[in-house]
DNA sequence: AAAAAACCTGACCAAATGGTCAAATCGAGC
DNA sequence: GCTCGATTTGACCATTTGGTCAGGTTTTTT
């Protein structure tokens, strides 16, 4: 009762626990928390209710396994700012990784979206501990990054909260887009194209990559 | 009982109304729709559960009461995408608009993203026409100013989209941003600075306007 | 192969919740 | 001050839902 702990978890229980969480997490990004019932769940991953119980005590219990899992691929992503000490490497690499996390991960965000829709009963230590840390030390390589003159000088909290709406937006309101796409899912080639469009207009916004050409960059400040 | 609209409309309807409809906002926003009960919007109208129920026969009569009052707000914001032709002078008012709302009805910005969390179910006709149609064309719009020259040649689409995720980001996710703030509200001095960041980064992001000065526009195309 | 441990599940329960209803109260015109 | 429609509300009901449990089956261990 002790000595087993991840080697064998029995594949049957490792299996099971995977079945549920797939669709726990399914269910509680389209219905939200209160939404969700077990019954829905136990029935998507196709086994009795009182089954689910066995292996999750609670609602609340498989709630909290289920956003953990969603921070730690958050937190995957996250590592890619660190790639280069060059903003518009860095920034393309976070940026992509966040953009393919929403297209990869579409439930994830959404489930994370509630919990911040509803002030975060669940997860509100990771945002004052793990995400309060990570952003304080990002913005200050920001504004090093700005120090150096690689970029304009922007607010940085107010640009990682403009990377991270734009690249959740992708995933949290999926359906809005889909529907202004005539109904159908974003193509990969649609997709692609958005990701070149985010990196773009941030990078050119921020100054650290330079519009193009003949648009702008012909006159200087002409005020 | 037809005659009677809204001159009298005995007054105490009218009061009743709006004070259920600002509550039922609020709990549909804090707990979305299966998570608000008629019960506590009730009691936070401050009204027994069977008056509500008076007044709003069901709870989704009611959801889409407010529901359609947020669209209106909606459309208001819309509309100051028009106020002028160029780029510059149009975006900033859409943007700061924009921004206006979330920072005014935070609670209506929630109830709208629950919704398309949750597949739309309620709204989903209005996206498709309302939204589908002031979309195509303002797509339409950008894209002549890029004919023109007037800015560089972006996706409409996801120009439109990045607008609407950061914007409505100050709303939807205040709580995650509170808590980055040090567990406070941003002050009407640091939402201003999020507003002019927002608008800046996105008129350079598309080239309608020069990076101010040292970092770029100091060589051109070096390519 | 037998014992022990792990797993499965139909039946059940208590609490919560959307909605109803009949009786009581109020308010404006006569 | 009486009448009639509008308003108010406590009590009530049917359904849903999170969670339990006893007894059964399968897997693992010895």
């Amino acid at each position: 009762m002790s000595a087993r702990e991840k080697t064998s978890k029995s594949a049957i229980r490792a299996e099971n626990e995977r079945a549920i969480l797939k669709a726990a997490e399914e269910v509680f990004a389209e219905r939200g928390f209160r939404g969700a019932t077990t019954g829905v769940i136990a029935d998507r991953a196709g086994i009795p209710k009182a089954n689910l119980h066995y292996y999750f005590p609670t609602k609340e219990a498989l709630y909290r396994r289920v956003v953990k899992h969603i921070f730690t691929i958050w937190l995957e992503a996250a590592s890619t700012f660190d790639e280069s000490d060059d903003p518009v490497e860095a920034l393309t690499a976070y940026i992509s990784a966040k953009m393919d996390i929403s297209r990869a991960h579409p439930m994830g965000s959404k489930v994370w979206a509630n919990e911040i829709l509803h002030k975060a009963p669940v997860i509100q230590d990771y945002l004052e501990t793990t995400l309060r840390d990570w952003t304080a030390s990002r913005v200050a390589v920001i504004d090093r990054w700005i120090a150096d003159g690689k970029m304009a000088p922007v607010n940085a909290n107010h640009l990682l909260y403009m990377i991270w709406a734009t690249t959740q937006h992708y995933a949290d309101f999926n359906h809005q887009i889909d529907t202004l796409n005539g109904g159908a899912p974003l193509t990969d080639q649609q997709f692609e194209e958005a990701k070149r469009t985010v990196i773009e207009i941030i990078l050119a916004g921020i100054g650290a990559v330079p519009r193009t050409a003949e648009h702008r960059c012909t006159r200087q400040a002409e005020t």
